[in-house]
DNA sequence: ACATGATGAGAACGAACGTTCTCGCACTCC
DNA sequence: GGAGTGCGAGAACGTTCGTTCTCATCATGT
């Protein structure tokens, strides 16, 4: 594609608003955040392509140029998702001093993700609901990412020296305090969860609770 | 532009004739079933009226006249999935011997429902993750649901004599095993939870052993 | 038996949506 | 300067879907 940088506008007459247009690439990653939002905040189906082009500030014709289909938008918007999630709960994991504050971590993200303005759950249990087995493609992504946490969780665990059954248990908790937070938009489903996980950490490493 | 259909004829106040006809009430409950399962199965937007029509072998009129918009529908399917729960679940508690049973008894009805055909997580959080915000009438049915299921833990935990915050952990834990389970595919959420649950009733009721 | 009113089958309507097309304009290259 | 190209704005298209309407049919009351 070629960029185009106009060095010298000449100022036109101008029967509208004809500003000065930002560079080609600006347009996807504008596309791209404002799918992120809304898509999150009304799902997939609830968001058309105008509400896109709207939030955007692209033409129809640019969107369709740089996602060809409403699906394919939807995979590159899960794509981002992940990352977010992915680098927010590592950011604060790792910003923990040892591997069980660290696996503790992980509740203390999800309280401040809870009380973020215009929480609404897990994207992903929620794409799941939404599209329910009509879309394999995304019902693979979203098991996918699931997997992947688990075994994120696996690996802090592992690093402290637990046994493999507790990982499992830990990610079960995020899971019902990311749905039952939104659901009953409250956050204090994060430190029940984190006092539950600090109970079933404290027994899986003491051996005389060991199975 | 007829708005009323119920027309209060002077003579057949009387319920309807269900002799000679395919009986006629049960139209009623085939929509209601129908509904349930198409609902569940596929989401609220991805199943049509048609669909409903279809599947519950009734005319669109009849369908319109006994639910008057797809929204009445799916509220009382909200209703139907509400009543399946408490049922299902209590049946399988009762069942148990002594308060620890019982509250075990969650987690192996959760078993139980993971194993059967067509499982697809919980109908209310995938209708919240459906409509999200759109609809703040399902929004509330599906938190008073949530609710309920943590005032039934509560009762069961007080019987058991255990501090009040055992209930809502439990409760986590299978929101977190239902979803998990769900997109998964798999039942093994259920053992899971239950086993987690085991620790935190076992920590709960003796609360100077632990730390 | 006829009028009445309810019913089933399905056409029709109106809105919404994903996607494509048209057109005029600005800019570039020869 | 003129042909070509990429773009924005938005109309247009085809489909789907919730909902209503038409019409022929049929059971029933008098």
């Amino acid at each position: 594609m070629t960029q185009r940088q106009t060095g010298h506008s000449p100022a036109p007459a101008h029967p509208q608003p004809s500003r000065a247009r930002p560079v080609a690439d600006s347009a996807r990653s504008d596309i791209l955040a404002a799918a992120a939002v809304l898509f999150y905040a009304r799902g997939f189906t609830a968001v058309g392509m105008d509400d896109l082009r709207t939030e955007a500030n692209v033409s129809l014709r640019r969107l369709y140029q740089l996602f060809p289909s409403k699906d394919l938008l939807i995979e590159e918007v899960l794509g981002i998702w992940r990352d977010a999630w992915s680098s927010g709960i590592d950011a604060q994991v790792q910003a923990a001093a040892d591997p069980r504050q660290r696996l503790l971590a992980v509740y203390d993200f999800l309280a401040g993700w809870f009380t973020s303005e215009g929480f609404r759950g897990c994207a992903f249990i929620n794409s799941f609901g939404e599209v329910g087995g009509a879309s394999g493609r995304i019902t693979t992504i979203v098991r996918e990412q699931k997997k992947h946490f688990q075994d994120y969780l696996a690996d802090l665990a592992t690093e402290l020296g637990a046994p493999p059954g507790l990982a499992p248990q830990l990610a079960i908790l995020a899971e019902g305090a990311i749905t039952t937070a939104a659901i009953a938009a409250s956050s204090e489903p994060a430190r029940q969860a984190r006092a539950a996980a600090e109970v079933l950490i404290g027994v899986a490493l003491s051996p005389a609770a060991r199975d």
